[in-house]
DNA sequence: GCCCAGGGAATCG
DNA sequence: CGATTCCATGGG
């Protein structure tokens, strides 16, 4: 269990390594957090609004009492894993160090699995400023209003919504996916919670709803089922790999993953994100 | 006006 | 099969 103490109203987590609330926000692991000044937070997730404000104290998570801290933020920041192990597997190379370094407060969440298929089918073709008010919208319009802000819809909420409605979110043609994928879990064609299978039929599951690739299947399976060796590798991630590990030379999807599974495991789903973070922040692979 | 974004489905050859 | 084309929208 991580260090913290008991605040008024709120919980200090003291010498926490591996933890940089703004690397883990803003490295495209999720959507739906708001930056109030520097190091300073509020983010909606699990069912809460949760401020994070972090300095050489530690990190203060407020309103948030001893249950709420244990029962969901522990499990939601990966406060458990010890990211030391980790970062040592993946640092086979030059490379994967200085990318470690560069993003050494990174950790990957565990969010909640629909918000983040829906989500992830948001992002297909688009950009991350522009997935984030979609889902703003979504949660305006269909969500709970809690605290300051709306929650993100719950599938209950959402299901009788007309692939039209959806649309008029400015979602463009990512609406009827929306909607295939609402109808496959009111089915229950597919299932998020009944997990107990290999992350090859998981993924083939997901799959089966329209706009699901390999790519948001990957995202969702890292980012909220815990399947940390998978891959995912959309444009930012293939030219970092391209460029670094390949010669610079153009490179297709397998064989990214046959080095990825090759050279980092069961720890690949890290090693991506360290990655991705390093190459969208220093523009890697772009223009020259 | 053109290009691109945490891609994937539909269509073509 | 693999390769191309199309898909909405908004920022640069």
């Amino acid at each position: 269990m991580p260090n913290y103490i008991c605040c008024e109203n709120g919980i200090l987590l003291k010498e926490q390594d591996s933890f940089n609330i703004e690397q883990i926000l803003e490295c495209g692991q999720c959507f739906r957090f708001y930056k109030n000044e520097e190091m300073s937070y509020r983010i909606i997730a699990r069912g809460r609004e949760l401020f994070i404000k972090q300095s050489e104290n530690g990190v203060f998570f407020y309103p948030c009492d001893i249950n709420d801290f244990e029962n969901i933020w522990v499990d939601y920041f990966d406060l458990n894993t010890d990211y030391n192990e980790i970062k040592n597997a993946v640092s086979t190379d030059e490379i994967m160090k200085k990318a470690v370094e560069y993003g050494e407060g990174i950790r990957l969440l565990n969010q909640e699995p629909y918000e983040a298929l829906i989500s992830f089918i948001i992002s297909q073709n688009n950009n991350i400023p522009r997935i984030k008010g979609i889902i703003e919208r979504m949660s305006e319009k269909y969500g709970t209003k809690y605290g300051g802000g709306y929650l993100f819809p719950t599938l209950e909420q959402l299901k009788g919504v007309s692939t039209e409605e959806i649309f008029e979110l400015r979602v463009g043609f990512r609406a009827r996916y929306i909607r295939d994928c609402l109808d496959k879990l009111i089915l229950g064609e597919v299932d998020l919670y009944n997990t107990d299978c290999s992350t090859e039929e998981l993924c083939r599951e997901l799959m089966q709803i329209k706009g699901v690739g390999q790519k948001v299947a990957d995202c969702v399976m890292l980012f909220s089922m815990r399947r940390r060796e998978v891959f995912p590798t959309d444009v930012w991630v293939k030219r970092v790999m391209s460029e670094l590990y390949f010669g610079g030379e153009d490179t297709d999807i397998k064989s990214i993953h046959s080095l990825a599974a090759q050279k980092w495991g069961k720890y690949a789903g890290y090693a991506q994100q360290y990655l991705f973070y390093y190459a969208r922040e220093e523009k890697i692979g772009i223009n020259k």
